[in-house]
DNA sequence: GTCTATAAATTGATAGAC
DNA sequence: GTCTATCAATTTATAGAC
C-alpha cells in the first residue's frame, strides 16, 4: 500500500506530531500543521474531524509504533535482572535519542488526560506484573537488596526520560548551552544509567 | 510594607501563578487570572504589559521565593556531601509535594521557549558551579567514586521531579490507580531517593 | 489606579466550488 | 480529495472615562 510517496493521512500525522510535540496541544496551530503537511486547513478537518481527534490519532499512533514494540521486545527477551536493566535502558535511551521530543508529548497528555493515557498503557499488554515478579525473585535470591520493586521501575524511567524532557534547560545550566556536550552526555547515559541503578540495588 | 491586604501587583502574581501552573502558558486565560485576582483584564496589562511578560514575572518570582532560598540554605549550612544530598532531596521533594503541578509547568515552558527559561534560571542565582565544585572535591577526597558531577546532579533532579510529572500514569499502571498508595510512595522517596543515590556513588 | 467598552488579531471549524 | 473563502468564537490588548 505505501508507494514511494506518503499519502495525505500520513503526512498530516507526521506534521501534526511535530507541531504537538513542539508546542503542546493548546499551543499547536492547525494552520502550521497544514502548512508543514503541504496541504490546507480544511483538509485537516476532512481527515480528522477536530483538533482533539487529530491529537488523539497522533498520540496513539506514536505509542503504538514507536514505544511499545521495543519495550515489549526487551522485556520478553531477557530474564537476568541486571542484563534486563542494561538492555532496557540502552534501547530505551536509543529510542529517545531518535525521538527526543516524544517524552514531552506523552507527559503533556498524561497531565491533561490522565484516564485516556492510563487506559492506553493498561491495555497495551505491558508486562508490568512480570517485571515486578522478576525483581521480587531476584530479591529473594539475594541478587538484589531488599527494595520496593516499583522504586526501581520508577527510578529507571525517571533517569531515562527526564534528561530529554529538561534537555534545553540542563544544556544551558550545566553545559553552557553547548549542544554537542549534552549529546555526549546523553550518549554516555546509555551505559551510565544502568550502572548507576545496578550499583545501588546490589547487596552489600 | 505589607498591610493586612495584598496589593494588586501581588494578587495578580498569585492568581497568575495558579492559572499558568494549572493550564500551561498557552492554555492560561488572562480573563481567568483577572477574575481570580479580583480585578479586570485591563489592569493586568497596566501592571504587566503582556501575557508573555506576566508569565516571566510569575516564573522568576516563583524561583526566587520558593526554590532559591531553600536550596541556598541547605548548601551553605552543610559541608558533608552525603548529608547535603539527603537534605537537598528531602526539601526538594517537600516543595514538589506542596506544588505538584510546577514540574509540568516548567517542562512545558522549557520545551516551548528554551532560551527564556534558560535565562531565567541562569539569572536566578542558583549555585550550580558551587555544587559541581563540592562534588569534585568529594571525589578528590575519595568520598565519592569517580563520576561526572553532572551525572549526579541530573540524576538527583530526575529522580525527584519525574515521579510528579508522570504521576497520573504511574499511579494507574503501578498502583492500580490508588491515590493514597502513590502518595505514600512519593513520601517514602523523601529518604529513598537520597539513599539510592548515595549507595550508587559511594566508592567500593 | 481602576474601571467599561471595544478594537485587533488569532484561530478552529465550515460551506461550497471544482 | 482538495481547494478558496469565510464564519463564529475566543482572546490579547488598548482607549478613554472616572
Amino acid at each position: 500500500m505505501p508507494d514511494n510517496i506518503l499519502n495525505t493521512e500520513e503526512k498530516i500525522l507526521e506534521a501534526a506530531a511535530q507541531e504537538f510535540i513542539m508546542k503542546g496541544k493548546a499551543g499547536a496551530r492547525m494552520q502550521e500543521i497544514a502548512d508543514n503537511a503541504g496541504i490546507n486547513k480544511a483538509l485537516l478537518h476532512y481527515y480528522y474531524r477536530s483538533k482533539d481527534l487529530l491529537f488523539e490519532a497522533v498520540f496513539s499512533t506514536a505509542i503504538r509504533r514507536l514505544l511499545l514494540p521495543r519495550i515489549l521486545q526487551v522485556i520478553e527477551s531477557e530474564t537476568d535482572v541486571f542484563e534486563l536493566i542494561r538492555k532496557f535502558t540502552a534501547i530505551y535511551l536509543d529510542v529517545l535519542n531518535n525521538n527526543p521530543n516524544i517524552p514531552f508529548f506523552i507527559i503533556e497528555e498524561i497531565n491533561k488526560n490522565p484516564h485516556r493515557m492510563a487506559n492506553i498503557f493498561l491495555k497495551s499488554g505491558l508486562p508490568v506484573q512480570k517485571v515486578i515478579s522478576l525483581i521480587e525473585e531476584a530479591i529473594e535470591q539475594g541478587k538484589i537488596r531488599p527494595i520496593e520493586p516499583r522504586q526501581i521501575m520508577v527510578n529507571l524511567v525517571s533517569l531515562s526520560v527526564f534528561p530529554f524532557l529538561g534537555r534545553n534547560l540542563m544544556q544551558s545550566v550545566l553545559f553552557s548551552g553547548e549542544r554537542k556536550a549534552y549529546d555526549a552526555f546523553l550518549d554516555s547515559r546509555k551505559t551510565e544509567v544502568a550502572e548507576f541503578i545496578i550499583r545501588s540495588i546490589k547487596p552489600h
